[in-house]
RNA sequence: GUCCCCAUCGUCUAGUGGCCUAGGACACCAGCCUCUCACGUUGGUAACACGGGUUCAAAUCCCGUUGGGGACGCCA
């Protein structure tokens, strides 16, 4: 049996950082079985679907590197063939028209809530003629639901849960409009595609008994069922904008890397004994159900950042100087992009996000004179600056060969001739340098930047400030 | 309110009855390295929610309590 997975997103909204990781999970887990994964956009609701939405999934899930076979599957083009099923319930007396106004149904909750029973619809339209239909109302259509007994699931990751039918009320399944609900849609495409593993998230755990129902109604096999436990924001409650519940591409803005978000959300919930860095290939030939944990986790920004900067490490020093140069407007300079990529080995160690490395690569490209960090002017503006700084260029200009390991051994011996520890002559030449206190090894940085360059801001660093 | 799920360091987790004096990672603290900041490296602080069982033996199984979360729509 090929098995077939999907990530079903309802287009009201970017992708968040939880369908990403149900996304993955359905990724990986057909690609560890050489199956198919599935892309269906749930639109069918009309009044908050959005193209805009549909593109930012799209384009997320793209970013993330998340592929799905074949083509999108947009639900809302299928509502004829929902709507037919539901003539076939009928037809098998499965299903009937109910003619509550929303104001009885609000009642009959109300009612329930004080008398200590589930909120659910009474089914009082069950066996009543449809010769009572009051007029000019037009019906919606219920599942004729099982009253006694229970509703099983054998979950993947919960275990075998059940729960009796007499909490479970008569489910809408098409709309007054004539539309389909979201319970039904789901069960028909899922039978439809051949969907045989559905994983999703725990919030459909409870919808999953009713949805149990309609595949029995309808004699249909059910797929099987996993439910992830959700992700919290870092205080333990529901994840919300304030937090972690960003779309994916804010992500990708703020400098993480899709290899390393990936990886991320994959122990986010998942483990493989105490394995923390995965590849994409091990992913796929490690992922499991059983792996997957049974309790919500929290989103931790300080372990994305670790991860992150793990995997900047690792990449290539052109790949990142290429992104780098992006981020600062510098794509279309082959000389910028050059002296960058000769940088980035000394610079990707200091950082954690591609923010942060465009950033602290700044320096390399920007025009004379540098903009001054406030430590950096403080220091610069040291009588003691002052004093050595002019001495040391004076050495320098006579250095031929202009290579970090020749102009660290002068300021070596500078620093012993003036009787001073070698970070007294590295601090301001730094600031002068980079424009700041912080930066990769300095005389690193002198080799890269180059003689002229480097004697040029030198001397900026020696003019009196205006 | 009714139902469902969950519960190991601050966080992510390993653990599937003896290998647990509870392991790893992040974060944090200290040392080393060092021209700054990082990286790296060495060490440290830190957890089985509570109460009952079952068993020769329980973080692991059962029951209860407490605490968290989710669902209860003509949303998905």
């Amino acid at each position: 049996m090929t098995v077939v997975t999907r990530f079903a997103p309802s287009p009201t909204g970017f992708l968040h950082i939880g369908g990403a990781r149900t996304a993955l999970f359905n990724w990986l887990f057909a690609k560890h079985h050489g199956g198919i994964f599935h892309l269906r956009i749930e639109d069918t609701d009309r009044a908050r679907s959005t193209e805009a939405a549909i593109a930012a999934i799209l384009d997320g899930l793209q970013w993330l590197g998340l592929d799905w076979d074949g083509e999108v599957v947009y639900q809302f083009a299928r509502a004829p063939r929902h709507a037919e099923v539901v003539s076939q319930l009928l037809a098998a007396g499965k299903a009937y028209p109910c003619y509550c106004s929303v104001e009885e149904l609000e009642e009959m909750r109300k009612a329930a809530m004080v008398a200590g029973k589930p909120m659910k619809y009474d089914g009082r339209w069950r066996d009543r003629d449809p010769k009572d239909a009051p007029a000019g109302v037009k019906p919606v259509i219920r599942l004729k639901a099982p009253q006694s007994g229970e509703t099983v699931v054998a979950d993947g990751v919960q275990g075998e849960v059940r729960v009796g039918n007499e909490q479970l009320d008569d489910m809408v399944l098409l709309r007054s409009d004539g539309n389909p609900t979201y319970m039904l849609s789901v069960v028909v495409d899922d039978h439809d595609m051949g969907i045989t593993h559905v994983i999703r998230g725990d919030d459909h755990l409870t919808n999953t008994f009713r949805q149990r129902q309609i595949y029995d109604a309808m004699g249909w096999e059910a797929p099987h069922f996993s439910h992830i436990p959700l992700i919290h924001g870092p205080d333990g409650a529901k994840l919300s904008k304030r937090h972690g519940a960003l779309g994916v591409e804010a992500y990708r803005d703020m400098g993480y890397l899709p290899e390393a978000l990936r990886n991320y959300l994959l122990r986010l919930g998942w483990a493989h004994g105490d394995d923390e860095v995965i590849s994409t290939q091990q992913a796929i030939d490690w992922f499991d159900l059983g792996g997957i944990g049974r309790s919500p986790s929290r989103f931790d920004f300080a372990k994305l950042d670790n991860l992150n900067g793990q995997y900047m490490r690792q990449s290539d020093d052109a790949d990142l100087a290429a992104k780098v140069a992006q981020r600062l407007g510098k794509e279309q300079d082959p000389a910028a992009l050059a002296l960058l990529t000769r940088a980035m080995s000394g610079l990707k160690t200091r950082a954690k996000n591609l923010k942060e490395l465009a950033e602290n690569a700044a320096f390399y490209v920007q025009p004379r004179p540098l903009a001054l960090t406030d430590k950096a002017k403080a220091q610069l503006d040291s009588v003691e600056a002052q004093v050595l700084l002019p001495k040391l260029v004076a050495a320098y200009r006579d250095e031929t060969q202009w290579q970090a390991a020749k102009l660290e051994e002068r300021a070596r011996a500078f620093a012993e001739a003036e009787g001073l520890k070698l970070g007294a002559v590295a601090q301001p030449l730094r600031a002068a340098l980079t424009g700041s206190t912080q930066s990769p090894p300095i005389f690193e940085v002198l080799e890269i930047v180059g003689r002229d360059e480097s004697l040029a801001r030198l001397a900026d660093a020696l003019t009196p400030a205006i």
